[in-house]
DNA sequence: ATCTTTGTTAACCAAATGGTTAAACCATAA
DNA sequence: TTATGGTTTAACCATTTGGTTAACAAAGAT
C-alpha cells in the first residue's frame, strides 16, 4: 500500500515531493532535478505541470502556510477562555507539529528570505487577526482573572514558548546533549510544562 | 572616517562582506560575485585568502557563532542568583540582537541546514553547559526560592521567549500588523515584559 | 481505424556559478 | 636599479542548473 493517496496522478506526486526537499533544503537549496527524482518522474513535467521554480515553490509555501494558519486561528478566534485556549493550543502545537517537523522553519526562513511574497499571502489567504485576542484578554484582566498584561506581549509570548523548540532544535539537542529520542520526551512534558508556565504567570 | 577598523586590509574586507551576503541569504543563497561586489574588489581574491566558498562561510558561521555562545553563557554559568539572571539576560540579549538583526536566523537556518557541521563547533568552540544553571535551579526550588520547575525547561523557556520574535520577525508583524518602527517599540517593552512574564510565573 | 489531445521522455540549451590561471602590479630589500 | 615576493586583475573553464524542444506514447473522440 502507497504512503499517502496522491500517489495516482502525476501532478501530486510532484506536490509531494517537492514538499519534501523545498522544506528540508529551502528555496535557494532545491534542486529541481532532486525533486524529479524523488517523485521518480522526468524532469519536464515539473515544468509541464507547475512552469517554474517559483511556482512550484508557492504552490509548496502556499500549502504549508494553509496548514499553519488554522492552528494560530485556534488560539485568536476560538470561544473558550484565555486558560482554556493555552492549554488547549500548547497541547495540540506540539503534537501537530511533531507530524510536520519541517514546517516551522520552512516558513520562517523563507519568509525572512522574502517578505514581500509573504506580505501578498496576508492580503489573500485567511490570515488570522489579533483584534479578538486582544480584546478578550482585556476583559479578562479587567474582570479580576487575569493579571495585568498585554494582550500582543502574551500572545507573542505564547508561540515563542510553542513554536521556538521545534525551529532551534539542533541548537537545544547541543546545549542539552541530548539525541531525538530524548528531545522528543521534552517536547511530550512541554505539552503540560508550557501551559502550566504561561498560566501560573498570568493567572491572578 | 570609516565605519569599522577592518577597512584597510582585504581579508578584513572580504570578511565584513561575508558576514553582510551570507546572513542575509544563508550558504546556498550567497554568490561569491556578490560578496566580491560587495566588498569592492575582484573575485578570485575571496579565493586567494579563503581558498573556498565553503571555508569562507565557515569564517563567517564560527564568527557569529562566537558572538551568540557568550550571551548565553551569562545566563548559564554566572553566579547571581536565577531571578538576577533572567533580568538581565531579557535586558542585554534584546539590546544585542538589535544590533545583530540577522544573526538569530542566520545561525538557526545553518544548523537546520547542515547538522553534522554545528556538531563539530560542539566539539571545539568553548560550548555552553547547562549543568551549573540546573543545578541552581534545583537548589533554588529547594530553598523555596522558586516553584517547582525543571532546570531544561526553563532554559527552553527562557531562550525562546528571548530569541523567537527575532527569528519569527516578518511572521509577527504581519499578526500585528506593525511595521518596523512599532516593532521596535514592542521589543523595547519586551526587556521588561519578558522578564516579568518568567519571574511572575516561576517565582514563589 | 484514424485523428486529436494529453502526458511523458531524452536530448539539448543558455545562463549562472564556483573556481583557476597567467599575467600585471607594487612595495621593499639587495 | 633591479630582483623578489606577495597582491590583484581580467579572462577563462568546467559544471551545474532552470528551462525548452521535438519526438513519441496513450487515451479519447470522431
Amino acid at each position: 500500500m502507497a504512503k499517502t493517496n496522491k500517489n495516482q496522478d502525476t501532478e501530486g506526486q510532484i506536490l509531494d515531493a517537492a514538499k519534501d526537499v523545498f522544506q528540508k533544503k529551502g528555496m535557494d537549496g532545491a534542486r529541481m532535478q532532486e525533486i524529479a527524482n524523488e517523485a521518480g518522474i522526468n524532469k519536464a513535467m515539473l515544468h509541464y505541470y507547475y512552469r517554474s521554480k517559483q511556482l512550484l515553490f508557492e504552490a509548496v509555501f502556499n500549502n504549508a502556510f494553509s496548514l499553519l494558519a488554522p492552528q494560530l486561528n485556534k488560539i485568536l478566534n476560538d470561544d473558550s477562555s484565555i486558560e482554556d485556549k493555552v492549554k488547549n493550543f500548547t497541547s495540540n502545537y506540539i503534537s501537530f507539529i511533531s507530524n510536520h517537523p519541517y514546517l516551522p522553519n520552512f516558513i520562517i526562513h523563507e519568509m525572512n528570505r522574502n517578505p514581500k511574497f509573504f506580505e501578498n499571502i496576508q492580503r489573500n489567504a485567511a490570515f488570522p487577526t489579533l483584534d479578538k485576542f486582544k480584546n478578550q484578554v482585556s476583559t479578562e484582566v479587567e474582570n479580576g482573572i487575569l493579571k495585568p498584561i498585554d494582550g500582543e506581549q502574551l500572545f507573542i509570548n505564547i508561540i515563542s514558548l510553542n513554536i521556538f523548540p521545534f525551529v532551534a532544535t539542533p541548537l537545544i539537542k547541543g546545549f542539552l546533549k541530548i539525541e531525538e529520542k530524548a528531545f522528543k520526551q521534552l517536547m511530550e512534558k512541554r505539552k503540560i510544562a508550557v501551559s502550566e508556565f504561561i498560566i501560573n504567570s498570568i493567572k491572578k
